[in-house]
DNA sequence: TTTCTCTGTTAACATTTGGTTAAACCGGTT
DNA sequence: AACCGGTTTAACCAAATGTTAACAGAGAAA
């Protein structure tokens, strides 16, 4: 599960360029969504979280450029890369201008796009401060540190979680006293909603029970055939 | 305050070419300094602080790879972008390799490059912002000065750290109790991340665990799956 | 009830990842 | 050529994680 495949938006609309190319992309090791106009490109940029866009530069109904300015205001730290055919000054300039990162002219050698994809990831890898997730809860007397897989029972030595537990808790904690679909950990988690991931889960739900029957007033608790809860009662609201 | 022009480091062998281009980089209000071939540009290097170099593949003493190979020891952010007469494949993967930013062959129209220049200043400023070159730390009873790369145990003798040794301890250090994702020491000191770097990686935090645990409040922790983590527990936070 | 499905739990197993040591490798010197 | 510091690769073992099987128990429905 480390470094999940990076994923690329390509964009372009000769059928069989678009074909190889992403084939070849995913022979290395890249999750690639393509797309083969600007309209699709950009309908699929907004429904998927992608590390990485490569657009052709002449497509029918959207070019390269439009599409690259739209991708911009939503998101202006993504890497780009253009391709084109024509080796265009203007369009090169373009190009720059609307905040591409690279710029290769057709055809191009295929590990020289590979190194450049390299490249641009390693730069960004350093700042990209990622999404804005939520890491930390606060869940009865135990507090989760989601991001170091980390659960503290007052003051007690933490327990060490594992990244299946940790998730799993964390879907719970994010939905606390509220229905959690088994679906939806299935998907979220295993990725694959199935006999065996079902099993697998409830193993994981009891692995939790016990770290969490440290404190009384938390427990899981289960809605048959929909899901899990995850209840904090307030030991006693409050006292005069 | 970010009244100067910005620097640029010009190493090209070819007279006439290499005047024209500073002049007009010149004109476009960047401070240009020209070498003449690989030795002198690394001279030059050490001796000012640039924004970014621009490197002549073929040159005579030094070529344009092991002047950035040698840069890159002395400072791992600054841009580099080569200039090469043949578009050999195998150059353009070397370029990268050595960390290069751009690449561009001659002739070239100097339009671009400027564009290029631009984006990628562009780009390092909003990138390590939050890098600010930080060089020395406290860890528990060690100091360590990455400069130097010295780690240095109360009083006794500095210990030396070999280039290696001392970036990954100072990624862990800018990340002190906290995560370390293993991609990103990956990315950014090994410049690759597959198997053979990982395993090189371990091989190299257990160098580090042995030169911390004269401090037993000092300890690096693995997250599985995830990265490690840099733990520096003080003693008792205060005594009454 | 009976019967069927869904859940809880434990344990065995398989797989992946990390820790450590030693040997191989490599570019630069001696 | 032998050496040296630094780094990578190999090899082996240990720890961490995830999956599956097996079975007991609960819930729902006939």
């Amino acid at each position: 599960m480390e470094t999940e495949n990076k994923k690329i938006l390509l964009v372009e609309d000769d059928p069989n360029f678009g074909t190889v190319l992403k084939d070849y992309l995913a022979m290395n090791e890249y999750e690639v969504t393509h797309a083969k106009n600007g309209m699709e490109g950009f309908e699929k940029f907004k429904k998927d979280d992608f590390d990485l866009c490569i657009l052709d530069v002449m497509m029918p109904y959207k070019d390269g450029f439009t599409l690259a300015k739209e991708i911009r205001e939503k998101n202006e730290e993504i890497p780009i890369i253009f391709l084109t055919a024509k080796a265009m000054k203007e369009d090169v300039l373009k190009g720059y201008k609307v905040g591409a990162d690279d710029y290769l002219n057709k055809p191009f050698d295929s590990e020289v796009l590979l190194m450049k994809i390299k490249a641009i990831m390693q730069r960004k890898a350093t700042d990209s401060v990622a999404d804005s997730k939520q890491f930390e809860f606060e869940i009865g007397d135990f507090h989760l540190n989601s991001k170091l897989r980390f659960l503290t029972f007052g003051d007690e030595e933490p327990q060490k979680l594992s990244p299946k537990e940790n998730e799993l808790l964390r879907l719970l904690a994010l939905h606390e006293n509220d229905l959690m679909p088994r679906e939806l950990a299935l998907t979220k988690i295993w990725r694959d909603d199935n006999y065996f991931t079902s099993r697998s889960m409830d193993v994981y739900i009891a692995k939790l029970r016990k770290y969490l029957k440290k404190d009384e007033n938390v427990e899981i608790l289960n809605i048959h055939g929909e899901g899990f809860r995850l209840v904090v009662k307030n030991k006693e609201e409050e006292k005069a």
